[in-house]
DNA sequence: ACAATAAAATACTAAAAACTCTTTTATTAT
DNA sequence: ATAATAAAAGAGTTTTTAGTATTTTATTGT
């Protein structure tokens, strides 16, 4: 809706990551596919990338995998939004022009700053662990079915 | 920000053209190019579509050009969204998943409706020739510079 | 030391979005 | 009628995004 799909698949994966990993496990790539259905070698790639900007934590070899320490995993979702598709969410205009502020602004300005900021303050709000209770408690989802 | 690239040209292309057929005439694609700062050839190919669509019309030859009548004037800005980029900033999950409502929700299911239905209001309450005054004016731009 | 495991790195392919070019069709003024 | 004009149609190309496959490097249990 509002983010490539590149940014949705890593979304999940850090809420994912963050609700396996909050007493101390690490989860592997097939199982964060499996759990947020999504395609492995996709997944892998995109973690890769949040793993070397520090918002996730990995480990090679047997007993591996991919986890999130307490201080990473209260990063905010703006963080991953903002490290896979950049600031034109929270910058951009809704019109497309480079130049757009309230002193010379697209007809749309100030409505979508509006609703840009309101977006922005939950994301920046929110950190990745917000999530994990209510997953473990099955009142929320980040797969289409079964568990 | 919200929308494709195709739409943001797609929507300042309408505006535009309602704005300066609000007293009969009629744009050329070449003035609508330079009026909204858009290649030539491919705003082009976006007008066929929308007049296909309904959303302008045109006429060929000498004299002619694209222009909307007053009917057609009222249209939203939600119609054009609608035609260039679909339905999937009014109906998909924030985060990707097919199934995603009230009943099993995503984590973020009801801060980002709450964003998008606002976004939603605004656009299907917004006709496109909503800002012809304050355009003839000069107190919002749908091009970077120069006039 | 070494075999097994799992992520990192790299290079690649496929599909979609963005953008261009060429030809055709409709209109109008002469 | 015809020449000029301007949009419509259709068939490209380029770039970006999405997704895959292969090899390398690090870790760990034996």
């Amino acid at each position: 809706m509002f983010f490539s799909k590149t940014c949705e698949y890593a979304l999940r994966a850090a809420v994912f990551i963050a609700q396996k990993s909050e007493h101390g496990r690490k989860v592997g790539i097939r199982e964060i596919a499996a759990g947020i259905d999504s395609p492995e070698p996709f997944i892998a790639k995109i973690l890769q990338d949040l793993s070397k900007q520090g918002l996730i934590q990995s480990v090679k070899g047997p007993t591996g995998g991919f986890y999130t320490d307490a201080e990473t995993r209260s990063n905010t979702l703006a963080d991953i939004v903002s490290a896979v598709d950049g600031n034109r969410l929270f910058t951009g205009c809704g019109l497309g022009l480079k130049e757009c502020s309230a002193s010379k602004p697209c007809p749309v300005h100030n409505e979508f700053a509006q609703i840009r900021d309101r977006l922005s303050d939950v994301l920046h709000s929110t950190p990745i662990s917000q999530f994990n209770e209510q997953l473990n408690l099955g009142l929320s989802y980040i797969k289409e079915r079964g568990f």
